[in-house]
DNA sequence: ATTGCCAACTGGTCAGACCAGTTTTTAACC
DNA sequence: GGTTAAAAACTGGTCTGACCAGTTGGCAAT
């Protein structure tokens, strides 16, 4: 192992044993590289590797600094490695909806097929739900109609796929609902868009809902395509914040 | 944003667009520092990003590789509460066959459409690799096939989720190619599939590609699942010994 | 007391040199 | 010719000293 990464390490076990905390100002540059008996350009090296996992942050003229990591979170999965490499990468998004496109899809037929009495009924609740409350306000009813949906598939490997990739989607862009439903058009479109996969659920037609489904993660992930070439910002998040209890949906 | 971010940043795209594939040699730090236009300090500055965050790493005096990405998938963690969950009910693998199906049926499609000139040439040889080997034996050709053409998908997300999904199935099952491939009839028509794959996907026929991944997967469910109900006992893994090595197959 | 400038920080980039491994080429030997 | 060992030409690792570019704070002129 070669001595930046030794420099790396040390600092990196420093910041994470507590000796600096979240916020604190690291000793310059110069002064490190004095300190350690290193030349300057190995610990900008070291830096970079800390800053490249997030672990510090640089400021031209200000300084470097210990990132406020996440701090007694007990989120394991967000914790991962793909989700440094992933997050922010506009592309990521467009991946992400990729998948979800066959899975949601996926889903819905497999709940056409065999949701039970039970599991329409509180689809059902769920729609009604839907309804009566602003998305933008409020996401919580959206999060809950799809996943009805998910698990009436009857499949528990699907509901943890397509609940990981939510979590993905929360952490890569705050996006959807805050930038969809403004519009009202679009907001319409969505709307009538559930009620499709609904309807196709309930009247126990899989292929009409899996196109249904398919369509909508469809018509979200172009939406958003649309609104990006238009200049129009994103919303995105601020990688390391922990709302992941935001009042924003990652479905529509 | 620093010129080294903006390196790292066009290196981190070009790595997760698939314009290197992983394992592949990046260019030496010289070359690269000679063809941006900027010092070798940056270059090295921008790989180090890179490598603290796991997308590149480097051998001294042979250069820098493009990480495997997704080697330990953590996402769907083996320590996960949900692998007990879900490890060793039989109803799990074809849960796993289910959406498999989809996403290899997804992979393939993408494959057709955006595989790259470097792409066929890995998949042809993965392909070639697959007709002289005895899958019983070892089953790292067929692993090494499915996993060129996902990652020809250029889908990090899909990569990663298959991945995730492959490392469920060697917990809960190790079946496939020990229960299906003793049956020379069977072996045949898993190559015949495999070649039909390959075709289409060579030929770029996303559609006929898709549909002869999805038939491929699903095949070897129904394969299973006769085998099963025939009494046929399946080799099942003892969910924590960690052989995941083993020449056994989860594919086909 | 306010304003404004300048000096002393900070990180960002560059150039060239040298050390340390690895690979390839070359040349000597059998 | 074929084998082997030295040498040259790669690769990354480290150092030095310089200069540019933002930030900050103090000191002087107003």
């Amino acid at each position: 192992m070669g001595i930046s990464q030794e420099i790396s390490y040390r600092l990196e076990r420093l910041i994470l044993d507590g000796g600096l905390a979240p916020g604190q100002k690291i000793p310059s540059e110069r002064q490190l590289a004095n300190r350690l008996g290193v030349s300057r350009a190995i610990v900008r090296e070291a830096l970079h590797e800390l800053q490249g996992r997030g672990v510090v942050e640089t400021l031209h003229g200000k300084g470097s600094f210990v990132a406020s990591i996440v701090p007694t979170t007990e989120d394991l999965d967000d914790r991962s490695p793909l989700m440094h490499l992933f997050a922010g990468h506009p592309r990521t998004l467009y991946d992400l909806l990729e998948v979800r496109e066959q899975l949601e899809g996926q889903a819905a037929l497999l709940a056409a097929q065999r949701a039970t009495s039970i599991d329409r009924h509180r689809i059902t609740k769920a729609f009604r739900l839907l309804g009566n409350t602003d998305p933008l306000t409020n996401a919580k009813p959206d999060h809950g109609f799809h996943q009805a949906i998910v698990e009436a598939s009857h499949n528990p490997i699907l509901v943890h796929v397509l609940n990981a990739l939510k979590n993905m989607m929360l952490l890569t862009v705050q996006a959807s609902v805050a930038n969809l439903n403004p519009r009202e058009e679009m907001r319409h479109s969505i709307m009538k868009q559930h009620k499709q996969i609904y309807q196709a659920i309930m009247a126990g037609k899989p292929d009409t809902a899996r196109k249904a489904a398919m369509a909508h993660v469809r018509f979200v992930g172009d939406s958003m395509r649309n609104l990006e070439s238009q200049g129009t910002k994103m919303i995105r998040m601020p990688l390391v914040t922990g709302t992941s209890e935001a009042g924003v949906s990652t479905y529509t």
